[in-house]
DNA sequence: GGAGACGATTGACGCAGGTCAACACAACGG
DNA sequence: CCGTTGTGTTGACCTGCGTCAATCGTCTCC
């Protein structure tokens, strides 16, 4: 690991607290890996041997049953995941894969629970980052149980919107992984596009520009308690 | 609050590794309400001032938008809720409301907050606590997308079957409450119950039998990464 | 440059599940 | 005792979205 990314991983929220003494046994004990794009790194069942840090790239967690699938939810550097199967040591409900190569920080949960037992400011941290997953989740499943498809694209859309701050951007994931995301078929995907056509919304492969806020906003009726990922 | 209940809350998860200390000082400034049944106790959006804890009686977390409602989870005794939102301090995502008469232990998220800081058993708990609700988020989406309504209630029949241990057991909700639960209108649930008669499911009221639980588990395709409230 | 692979789009069609309305039934209160 | 109210069921109908198949464009790799 080069040493600006162990401070950029110094630099999270779950770890800028911690005890120096701690991230220094944290750190020795982990390993960066290299994957190419498309390959799955954890797989659902699994135990957590390792907590995952993702330092460059990108992972999509995804869930599969009944030989369906669907994407839960896009990892992008830098952040952690499957913490909480890490820190309960159980079986993982996720799989992971990477959407691009990417450079992951693997370490070890034994030693992040170990952490967890001796340094307050950590335990704190990872109550907040807990909190915090749990609150996402919350908003995933009122998106989805609340909204019709078209709904959920028009909401994402907005999301973007104001993440770009700008009515014009590229849609930062494949068509395809967005349809999983927001829970449709690829097919549904692209009628919900034509549908919001109506609504200003243009779309020529990965670009789209939204021409028309207002209608777009009022179909979409966004709520922060759904579409706000900062409270 | 009796001494006995003071003594259940004590051996919650959360609070029975904490120090006493703390615990002592917790419990002073908590106090005990009754509410009848139907009752909305927290409002989506608002702060969380109080971490509630039921003690008797049964809460529905529930979230609106569009004018579309939808439960998310049954708090029985002894369970607490709002804990993310309370950690945080952040505006409550899901509402509350009893289901029955329900008496309920409010502890200032304030007291909280200071005891997560004092006392390492108690964070500890709290992010054992956390990780847990997180999970049970988790599997809800996938229960949600990777299922149809009729797999969805075979599967919560087969749930229901393992923590009576029995295959004739009473639905410990209302069907209207139990629709909204697992994602679809009371139209639509007891036509999935009428579709479930071929798979040896009997329903009269509230009484179900599962006659044929092979027939029912080949259809409902359980998996504990879903499925099993433990792990 | 051409063959293939992949992603996206479109059309035709079907089904799951929502909507609306009527009705059955039990619980409850006057 | 009967009307009222709440809860569940059933039927008719409709729509949102999935499925299947064909087509098109783009990218890659010989």
């Amino acid at each position: 690991m080069r040493d600006d990314e162990r401070q950029s991983v110094r630099n999270l929220p779950l770890f800028a607290t911690m005890a120096s003494a701690c991230f220094d046994r944290l750190t020795p004990a982990s390993f960066l890996q290299k994957f190419p794009a498309g390959v799955t790194i954890i797989r659902e069942g699994d135990p957590p041997d390792f907590l995952h840090v993702v330092l460059d790239g990108a992972v999509e967690l995804f869930a599969q049953s009944n030989g369906r699938e669907t994407a839960v939810a896009i990892i992008r550097p830098v952040t952690t995941f499957i913490l909480a199967a890490a820190v309960r040591d159980v079986p993982q409900l996720m799989s992971g894969r990477t959407l691009m190569p990417s450079r992951i920080l693997m370490i070890p949960s034994r030693n992040i629970r170990t952490c967890i037992g001796e340094d307050q400011a950590f335990a704190q941290a990872m109550i907040d980052e807990l909190a915090g997953s749990f609150r996402f989740m919350v908003k995933t499943v009122k998106n989805q149980k609340l909204r019709t498809a078209v709904e959920r694209l028009a909401n994402y859309l907005l999301t973007c919107r104001n993440q770009e701050g700008a009515t014009a951007f590229n849609l930062p994931i494949e068509k395809q992984l967005l349809a999983s995301l927001l829970g449709m078929t690829p097919e549904s995907l692209s009628r919900a596009f034509g549908t919001l056509k109506a609504y200003g919304v243009e779309v020529d492969g990965n670009r789209v520009v939204l021409a028309n806020e207002k209608d777009l906003t009022t179909l979409a009726k966004p709520t922060p308690f759904i579409d706000d990922p900062l409270i």
